[in-house]
DNA sequence: AGCACGCCGACT
DNA sequence: GTCGGCGTGCTC
């Protein structure tokens, strides 16, 4: 026991900082006032930090806690400096912040730093308006100017800039009706940042199905337990009016509700359907938000304000005081998995949250993921589907174009038959789309007489080039060069050869089949922000434009009425690279590409060039049978305990020499462990061997369902020595293979 | 993450 | 002789 300078009596606490420490550290701190989720100021070193005051025991499961911390002696703690006016971290947050950094073997402090990091560092001060004082106006020199203040004030304090605005009177004449008592301050109403949605502004007319759907949504909303559901429905079958009234039936019940996107910057259609539905705008988070108004949002989370949270995965980590309800839309989008940094697959993460917090979570996709299926026939999930597409739509005519059959002319990469699809829907007035996922004009430049192939100096990848900017540049570091005249290997002139397509190349070619067409082309690149985004959305719905050449962002539920045709200039493409995953995703991207073509009453139609038409990929999506697909890669993944079957972790070893690393990666390949029901593969090149000048290797941990790979990953390192210039990072559950 | 301590190279 | 490079280690 000590006392402090008071004499209170001062009791240990555990303090978490934003920083890569292993555990908590312990201060000092009188007894009884501060208790876990606190935001504390403390000493370190000869700094100061702020840190959040921790629990003693983690709620983190044995299975895969970390050791705990040895106690350091009660006289060697420093006492904290002082306790922060901010709204604690709420218990459920702090569960979570315990979980998952154990479960990805990430120090706490750096996951807590996402959670805090937005806030204030002084808390808000609160403005001071005017209202009438008690003192009466006896004795008081009534001029004209003040008379019209008289008249102007009233229960509701006015600021003083509004004030002077309104009477025309100088800041000098409050002041001096203030020393008399007539007028005085009073905390200004502040209109709150974010108006509360209103579950009864629009309702929705709602079909029998869609109806059902929404009322076993919102039972499981009013049982406030958790439980998760999937919500699946083809694209218009009217998925978001379904779940809004599971956010209606959380807003009655006067809870928080989160909803996740994958790309939460370019959801502008999406945040307009909600404002349609509950009359306001929801709270938006995401990274890119900065400033203050990250600051504002986060204070108006934490103080209980802002009823709905449409965020990117990184508002699983806002501290709701009250959260009622997570929603995961698209939930098999792979941009859910955060790669850098702390590494996360926010779909997951979501249930987890929920779990901790006790609510119910939705995953809704019109493809889920081969995970969450199977956890819907395991029972673990609930399973809602819905059949019909809105209205009387119908589904896309899915259609082959046999490359090796009838290809497009030599350097062409449009089939004739894509070429005269595109013209029939022009001459029915209607719209066309051509989606590739890469940008770009040429992904490879090859020299003709040496067979020099362009790499980026700094990563093991082709450099693509950019024919607008002249440029040649690579995708995963932002390298980027002028494209050289002649061979840089054997100097021959005029020798480079741009090989493969980008949507550069396909506008080139568009333009020459289409000369009179108004043609767009999208792209993350050339769209750089959500209002150019939204801006191209608006010149398509309003058919200024005929034709929309663009990569992934095309796939995104945009609603176009009049576009009636999809062709998919390389339905192939992402099936390449060994990836578990590549035929899961490509599946589901051409299928969401597929949903772009004739939503409204007129039918569409899509057209997949593919060189694999044998592939069970374009046969499933030729007979728009995803189950059937589905049903095939869980019997490919199984044998071998592939995930959804097993656990996967993926180490990445890095160093700035080839041959250091691969000396750190041999040496961790020979101390693997060698435990029943798991396997090391590699040390492998990893697939980007080199990337931004760094040299990696990896190793994949692959263990059965039921034996955690934390523990095996923590006994594995300990004890590695790493010099500065080497490097291990940890990926747990890793859905990328670069 | 900072920040100090510490041990070897080119400077006033 | 010192200023300063960044490699190593610690912060309750």
């Amino acid at each position: 026991m000590k006392l402090t300078a008071d004499g209170e009596r001062a009791v240990r606490v555990s303090v978490l900082l934003p920083l890569p420490f292993p555990t908590p550290l312990d201060y000092l701190a009188p007894e009884g006032r501060v208790s876990p989720g606190d935001l504390v100021s403390v000493p370190l070193g000869r700094r100061q930090e702020t840190g959040c005051v921790w629990d003693t025991q983690s709620d983190v499961p044995a299975d895969f806690a970390p050791a705990p911390a040895r106690e350091v002696a009660l006289a060697r703690l420093k006492p904290i400096l002082g306790q922060l006016d901010l709204p604690p971290i709420p218990a459920d947050l702090r569960r979570f912040i315990d979980w998952l950094a154990a479960y990805t073997l990430t120090p706490p402090g750096l996951v807590l730093a996402m959670a805090i990091r937005a806030r204030h560092t002084q808390p808000t001060r609160v403005q001071l308006g005017w209202i009438r004082g008690e003192a009466d106006l006896a004795g008081l020199r009534l001029t004209e100017a003040r008379q019209r203040v008289l008249d102007a004030i009233g229960d509701v304090p006015l600021s003083t800039a509004a004030l002077t605005e309104k009477t025309g009177v100088s800041p000098a004449v409050l002041r001096g009706l203030a020393s008399a008592g007539v007028l005085k301050e009073a905390p200004l109403v502040v209109a709150p940042l974010f108006a509360p949605p209103d579950a009864g502004f629009h309702p929705p007319h709602l079909s029998e199905e869609q109806r059902e759907a929404a009322d076993h949504l919102s039972e499981g909303v009013k049982a406030h337990r958790f439980g998760v559901t999937l919500l699946e429905g083809v694209t218009g079958s009217g998925k978001t009016e379904v779940y809004f009234e599971a956010v209606a039936a959380c807003l009655a019940a006067g809870r928080q509700c989160l909803v996740l996107l994958p790309e939460i910057a370019l959801s502008t259609q999406w945040t307009d359907r909600f404002a349609r539905r509950f009359g306001v705008q929801p709270a938006l988070w995401h990274s890119e938000l900065g400033g203050k108004k990250r600051r504002e949002t986060w204070h108006a989370i934490a103080q209980g304000q802002a009823a709905v949270v449409v965020g990117a995965r990184s508002a699983l980590f806002l501290p709701f005081p009250d959260l009622g309800l997570i929603i995961v839309d698209e939930e098999h989008e792979s941009a859910f998995k955060q790669e850098e940094g702390v590494t996360y697959h926010g779909r997951d993460m979501a249930i987890v949250r929920a779990r901790l917090s006790d609510v119910p979570a939705i995953l809704v996709s019109a493809t889920p993921s081969l995970e969450t299926l199977t956890n819907v026939e395991n029972g673990r999930y609930q399973h809602v589907t819905l059949h019909s597409r809105h209205g009387n739509a119908t589904l896309p005519d899915v259609r082959l174009v046999d490359m090796r059959r009838a290809p497009p002319e030599r350097g062409q990469f449009l089939s004739p038959e894509l070429v005269a699809a595109i013209s029939a829907t022009f001459e029915r007035q209607e719209q066309a789309m051509l989606f590739l996922n890469r940008r770009g004009y040429a992904p490879l430049t090859l020299c003709r007489s040496c067979g020099h192939r362009m790499e980026c100096p700094n990563c093991s990848a082709w450099l693509v080039e950019h024919r607008a900017r002249q440029m040649l540049t690579c995708h995963h570091c932002g390298h980027h060069e002028a494209l050289p005249e002649t061979c840089p290997s054997c100097d021959a002139e005029a020798s480079l050869v741009a090989i493969g397509p980008g949507i550069e190349r396909v506008h080139e070619e568009a333009r020459l089949h289409f000369p009179d067409a108004r043609i767009l082309v999208m792209a993350s690149d050339t769209l750089g922000s959500p209002s150019a985004t939204a801006e191209a959305v608006r010149r398509i719905s309003d058919r200024e434009i005929d034709l929309v050449i663009g990569t992934q962002i095309v796939a995104k539920g945009w609603h176009f009425p009049d576009l009636t045709l999809v062709g998919v200039v390389d339905a192939d493409l992402g099936l390449g690279g060994g990836d578990l995953r590549a035929a899961e995703r490509t599946v589901q991207l051409l299928h969401q590409v597929s949903g772009r073509a004739g939503r409204a009453d007129k039918p569409g139609a899509v057209l997949l060039q593919s060189y694999l038409g044998d592939h069970p990929v374009m046969k499933a999506l030729v007979s728009n049978d995803y189950q059937a697909f589905m049903e095939q890669e869980s019997a490919q993944r199984k044998p071998g305990f592939w995930p959804p079957y097993g656990r996967l972790a993926a180490l990445i070893v890095s160093a700035d020499s080839a041959e250091a690393a691969d000396r750190l990666a041999a040496k961790l390949g020979a101390r693997a462990p060698e435990l029943p029901g798991t396997q090391v593969l590699g040390p492998a090149p990893a697939p980007l061997a080199i990337l931004r000048g760094r040299h990696r290797r990896r190793l994949l941990l692959r263990t059965r369902r039921n034996v955690a790979v934390q523990p095996i990953l923590r006994q594995w390192l300990e004890g590695v020595k790493l010099s500065s210039h080497e490097r291990i990072d940890i990926d747990i559950d890793p859905i990328s293979f670069l």
